[in-house]
DNA sequence: AACCGCTTGTGAACGCAGGAACAAAGTCGC
DNA sequence: GCGACTTTGTTCCTGCGTTCACAAGCGGTT
């Protein structure tokens, strides 16, 4: 009914979720109110984007004075949907995956595991984060059973897209995948890359051309 | 002589470090040449924007045929740097540095960690990926003595600023940040910011926002 | 009650990235 | 040797994201 929300940008829900880890901070340590100027210096961006950011969300804040941290988080949260808590799927318990699991950051965001899965029969049945991990065979089962409806992808490369494919059939309709590849999955499934070495590298570049200047190089 | 590197676009940086992965591994499996489509494909991007992301590095392909892969590759991995392997320190040593550590994908792209540290008495000592994990006292001495440029963080976020201020005493020019804080370092170090938990909520609001939208209309 | 300073919210301009279409060039076949 | 096909490299254009700058509104003060 109401199109309160007719359309956010992507790179503003990035950052929402930014200054809502910042809110929680605040309203922890106690504050009651802040100005964009300071959130915005907090969360790493521009004041004049922050308050363009908030806009979106309808006028949340008092002219004059600022924004109630309290009042502010609330509603972003509530444009986040992490409100209630979205059960997740992880399939690939190494050294990433057990990372993933046990980073309290998500359980924090809205977010909490429902099921770990690995293929290798020695991981299975260990405990991760209170949890076990199971085979792979559970995997229909448990999305089913849950209701979940992301995905995280944790494997090595070559393992991703069987993965994705058994994903998607279960039902999960997002995935976060961690495995340097490109996934090929249906329309109706959002599919997140995340590619922790790209990010190092893009650094890397940065660093070396600012260190060369402007010279060719030979 | 020709500028022939006026400025890369950071966007393009981050695809080509994708398009070089994919080269190697088509190289690895004895293929000589391929052409835009294809390598787009393979690296989920569009085949225009590919040439014009290759565009940057001069001509590098034939007309009619596509590009030769080794050739292809080695041009790309000039550019990017990735020649000479960077040293790299590493600071927090938990669930995430471990994996982080034990990564293939850093030593076969260029980077190799010089250095594991972590303030905690206990993980000192240990092996991880063939190295000690190290005091932090000794950050200073090994930056010095590798000349590391590169500085990972994977410490809990309320030590991260700590952190982020001792690597770049130690010279350390470019830091790649886990920790969910904005860091603050002078203007001529270059830090870079993932948000394991942010792209997951981003994930989360577009399943959430699809499932609910587009009913506007009906 | 009115003024003043501070802060939000919004409108406009700039720059950048992405996508599609077209021209150039090289190869293969006849 | 010539023509046609394939694929690259480039150019234009559309849309988005970001930034700057200003008007609107509220609280505090006199």
């Amino acid at each position: 009914m109401s199109p309160s929300r007719p359309r956010i940008p992507e790179a503003t829900v990035a950052r929402l979720a930014v200054y809502l880890r910042v809110l929680v901070g605040l309203a922890d340590g106690g504050r009651s109110n802040v100005s964009s100027g300071e959130l915005a210096s907090a969360a790493g961006v521009n004041p004049a984007g922050l308050r363009k950011d908030l806009s979106h969300l309808g006028p949340c804040g008092v002219r004059g004075v600022g924004y109630e941290v309290a009042t502010l988080r609330d509603r972003i949260a509530r444009v986040l949907g992490v409100e209630r808590s979205r059960p997740c799927v992880l399939v690939g318990i190494g050294n990433l995956g057990t990372a993933l699991a046990d980073y309290a950051g998500f359980g924090s965001r809205g977010f909490r595991f429902v099921g770990l899965f690995d293929a290798a029969p020695a991981r299975v049945g260990q405990q991760i984060g209170g949890q076990p991990v199971r085979p792979m065979e559970e995997l229909d089962e448990v999305v089913a059973a849950t209701a979940a409806t992301i995905g995280v992808i944790a494997t090595p490369a070559d393992v991703a897209q069987p993965v994705c494919d058994r994903l998607t059939a279960a039902g999960v309709r997002s995935i976060l995948n961690f495995a340097p590849v490109a996934l090929t999955a249906p329309a109706e499934v959002d599919v997140r890359q995340v590619d922790l070495s790209v990010e190092l590298q893009v650094l890397a570049f940065l660093g070396q051309q600012r260190g060369t200047t402007v010279e060719v190089g030979a």
